[in-house]
DNA sequence: GCCAACGTTGGC
DNA sequence: GCCAACGTTGGC
């Protein structure tokens, strides 16, 4: 099965690139998608080995950060069934099965420079991206194959 | 802070 | 099933 691309939204402030470079094995669990459409694509499409391009939303200068790599497919999402997380999903409490799954992450490659949404604008071959259309906000997003290889070869990136 | 775009909810 | 109201996302 051939590999694929996708790229992952955070707002740093709740979780950033640097956090997971500080975390344990520099591997995390991307906890807390509540929407069907990203929900579909981390149970049915995404798997191990697949890379991630990291980006930065809502935030001064969003961009692209790093890449990352699927450690682990798919499995359930358990702060939707704690009642302290601000994950959690109270549609739940009447023994509704949990729809949530989450994937493990990994960091591998650091950006020296991040990637710009103008930077990524500023691209022609780059004006399909999902990211870069209006009002897209799914947080998980198919990358094609062209895109991810320009993307990186724009990059001055450090391997971890 | 503004607001457009989008997904979800719920009345009918 | 329709669709208005609402809440959220996220660029600007």
């Amino acid at each position: 099965m051939a590999k694929r691309y996708w790229l992952m939204k955070t707002e740093p402030t709740t979780f950033s690139f640097e956090d997971l470079m500080k975390a344990p094995k520099r591997t995390t669990s991307w906890e807390g998608v509540r929407n069907y459409q990203a929900r579909n694509l981390m149970r049915d499409e995404i798997k191990k080995g697949d890379s991630v391009l990291f980006y930065h939303s809502n935030t001064e200068i969003p961009s692209i950060v790093g890449i990352a790599e699927i450690v682990r497919e798919a499995y359930p999402d358990p702060f939707a069934l704690d009642a302290k997380s601000p994950y959690y999903d109270e549609t739940l409490n009447k023994g509704r099965e949990n729809p949530w799954v989450m994937v493990d992450l990994k960091a591998i490659a650091r950006f020296n420079t991040p990637i710009s949404r103008d930077d990524l604008k500023a691209q022609k071959s780059l004006s399909e991206m999902m990211v870069l259309r209006k009002g897209s906000r799914l947080s998980v997003q198919p990358v094609l194959d062209s895109e991810f290889k320009i993307i990186h070869s724009m990059s001055d990136l450090t391997s971890l």
